[in-house]
DNA sequence: TGTTAGCACTCCTCTTGTTTCAGTGCTAAT
DNA sequence: ATTAGCACTGAAACAAGAGGAGTGCTAACA
């Protein structure tokens, strides 16, 4: 891989991003000052290194994924994000009255839609989380409001009707009794205590116990499903990009954006912005994703852009590098 | 229209919905014991009526919205459930535990996925809420989570980092002056009391009032921004219906989808299930919706069905009509 | 008077053939 | 090492024709 062939090789990847066509020898004679033969030969050289592909035999050159790989690792760097996109992320970031999880969607949405590819954030199942404090409010005579909260600071609440032979003494106690008992309990293990510490005690003083019992199970219960927080934003931004232009493929991806099992294995694990191009992307052979992992004041997740492989690689790793940078500097 | 026609009207647009296929005289011979013929001149006056149309010359009828429109008034009639639509949504309606609200939506998901077409559903946005309390759960030494609780059983929580120069116990006794004075206000009035009546006060006893107060500002300020909500499922089964056959179309409608100013115009202000076909949608000409409204147990809102205009009229209003009734028999 | 057989006609759809053109690989000359 | 020249390839766009589903109309029939 001479200079002369890394250039070559970036000025067609760049193209083919922008203009979803194949690039021919011609295109490039003015541009490199050589003539369409030999352009020719280099782009034959660069077939055989596996670098680019022909659709099929006079139809000029695409980047193989090998060669969108090597843009990437070498011969690509991050864009500067421009004063719009710059702007559209500081309100956010530097809204101090934003939690740190809603100023990450909030910011994978505005990406989803400035570069028109579909963005998720992956949430890790909170299971490290503890428990707070539980506290009831009463509406009315017979209705009431549960509330949990964890030491992240995490709220679940719920709608309740009381019973007829429950008096809302009885509540106030028991969650008194919940508080003193099992605060600092990790949240996955509350259900089991609540059953086989508390309901023991409070069946002593409450007549209605079980219902009682009811109630407060059925609110940690909430909290232990729902702990699938995927957000997606631009779902049908896939729609937006040329390349998908028959209807089979789009459905296709669509439908894999709706299997929760798929989306979940997008969770990343290594440090860092990565980048997995086709079938590295373990999800579809016709996507690339860029995903980058978070871990910021005790949140923790990933977050992932998918795109086309033809994706705006150098915007879209300049977006996410600038994003971690906001949120390390929040999480100071 | 004699007994004939109508029945041939049926015919035809239960053959068209089924089998998305312009409907031929000799399709219907056997059915009516007719010549084909006979069939091709009651068509021809079908035609006349407006109730037919013709994609060409010799195509084959196709229903026009006015067909449809007649065939929804005065020829079909709800389809009763079948037992598994009926399993699926009773195991929701009859979960004690499920709020309304979450009812609500959880059943338009599985209308979505047993249909394949688009569900909305539009929360009214909740102006008659007043404050029913206001309180702080601290999680650590610099940070709290702050609640807002309405009558209606509404709650929003915010986390908040304390600054180093407030103490626990100013927000702790702002929250018991918030509580004493703004309980019952309506929501939307709450702000501007906060300012004008709690500020002074507050300011009295409290060195870094302006901070505390702005605490506060900030978590009601969630509440009255958070009143859009409409809730989707299955804003991509568009892509499931064979008539969508072209990029453009499904671009065009979904687009729509994403298009929050319009979807807020679905709205329902009469009562009952009403169906808006094609133009009438004032959506998309080439949709059908079907529209209900509900009002349960102090939750407003509108549910709809999106689909094309050959939806399965009998089966979504027999569904409309199963909720409806159940959401009823909930409210008492 | 309502129904039907028959027929000419229309227009979509599918297939086949032709042309055009962008782009290639290879060879030989510079 | 570079380049001009040339034969070649395959997609894309267009035209022409065959087949077929379905129509409207007319005239005959019960």
């Amino acid at each position: 891989m001479d200079e002369r062939k890394k250039n070559l090789l970036k000025e067609i990847v760049e193209s083919y991003i922008k203009f979803v066509k194949p690039v021919g020898s011609q295109a490039l004679c003015k541009k490199f000052k050589l003539s369409s033969a030999t352009i020719r030969n280099e782009m034959a050289a660069l077939e055989k290194l596996g670098y680019l592909e022909k659709n099929h035999v006079s139809s000029g050159r695409i980047p193989s994924e090998r060669g969108y790989k090597y843009y990437v690792d070498n011969l690509m760097k991050p864009k500067e994000l421009n004063g719009e996109e710059m702007l559209k992320l500081q309100t956010i970031f530097h809204n101090q009255h934003l939690q740190i999880n809603d100023a990450i969607t909030k910011c994978m949405e505005i990406i989803a839609d400035i570069t028109n590819y579909t963005s998720v954030v992956l949430g890790k199942n909170s299971s490290d989380n503890t428990l707070q404090q539980v506290s009831i409010i009463p509406l009315d005579n017979n209705q009431i409001i549960a509330l949990v909260c964890t030491n992240k600071g995490i709220v679940e609440n719920k709608k309740f009707t009381i019973p007829e032979n429950i008096f809302m003494g009885e509540l106030v106690k028991t969650c008194e009794i919940i508080n003193k008992m099992l605060v600092g309990t990790p949240i996955t293990k509350v259900s089991q205590r609540l059953e086989f510490d508390v309901k023991p005690i409070i069946s002593k003083t409450i007549k209605q116990y079980e219902a009682v019992y009811e109630i407060f199970h059925d609110a940690f219960n909430d909290f232990t499903h729902n702990n699938s927080n995927v957000f997606f934003s631009g779902k049908t931004n896939i729609l937006k990009q040329p390349e998908y232009d028959n209807i089979d493929e789009i459905k296709r991806i669509v439908n894999k954006f709706e299997d929760e099992s798929l989306v979940r294995k997008i969770e990343e694990n290594s440090d860092g912005i990565n980048v997995y191009i086709g079938e590295e992307s373990e999800f579809d052979p016709n996507v690339t994703i860029i995903k980058s992992k978070f871990n910021i004041n005790g949140e923790e997740g990933t977050i992932a852009i998918v795109g086309p492989k033809r994706m705006e690689y150098d915007r879209v790793i300049g977006l996410l590098e600038y994003i971690n940078k906001e949120l390390q500097e929040k999480d100071k």
